[in-house]
DNA sequence: GCAACACATAAGCATGTACTTATGTGTTGC
DNA sequence: GCAACACATAAGTACATGCTTATGTGTTGC
């Protein structure tokens, strides 16, 4: 089950943090340490968790590689949210008739 | 940070099991432990866990405590799930206007 | 080739978490 | 009142997780 993977990894407080840095567009794997105290395995070592969950993506450049966020990860998000669209308040009514389409 | 609370409660496998079931509608603490493999206590620290994250409100109801999802979770979901609306796929747009009205 | 760099992997450790059993609290009906 | 019930809390334990240091892998430029 790929949600299992996605609420693990979003439950960590600095791999939330890294997400949001992506959310601005991708970086490489040093880039996302600046701000952080965080040593280098423990980013390379929560990059892995956050890929494989599907939320990010990776692109070697060169001795680099390049983080972006990964849509399929929003998706899934998405699609788990819209089991819930009965509870939605009413200002998200819209948001409720988009994801019945996607059934 | 309510986020905080909420992605790890999702984390677990049976807090979600329990939240899925409450989709339905509401239930006390007993029904929902019926097919789930799970001592007394053990829902119990779950639902307060579920219940302290937004997720799901209680409301005592004679020596039952009959629990439902709350909306205010759902919402701080949708919302976190707004800043990502750069990398949703074309088919959730209308999902991205609707959250930018919230803002 | 090889030194410097960017990142990944391995191994060990401290803390967090989900479970258990035992017990406490509040409600119902006799 | 008190026995039965529904649920919450306490305390202890096994395992998961996030960190560290050490080392491995792949790339660049001289």
């Amino acid at each position: 089950m790929i949600e299992a993977d996605i609420f693990k990894a979003l439950a960590d407080p600095t791999r939330r943090k890294v997400f949001e840095k992506l959310a601005g567009g991708s970086l490489n794997a040093s880039a996302l340490r600046d701000g952080l105290e965080i040593s280098q395995p423990a980013m390379s070592q929560h990059l892995s968790v956050l890929r494989e969950a599907g939320l990010v993506r990776e692109q070697r450049q060169g001795r680099f590689v390049n983080y972006e966020v990964d849509p399929e990860g929003i998706v899934a998000i998405g699609t788990w949210l819209a089991r819930y669209r009965a509870y939605w308040p009413k200002r998200m009514d819209a948001l409720a008739d988009l994801l019945k389409e996607m059934d």
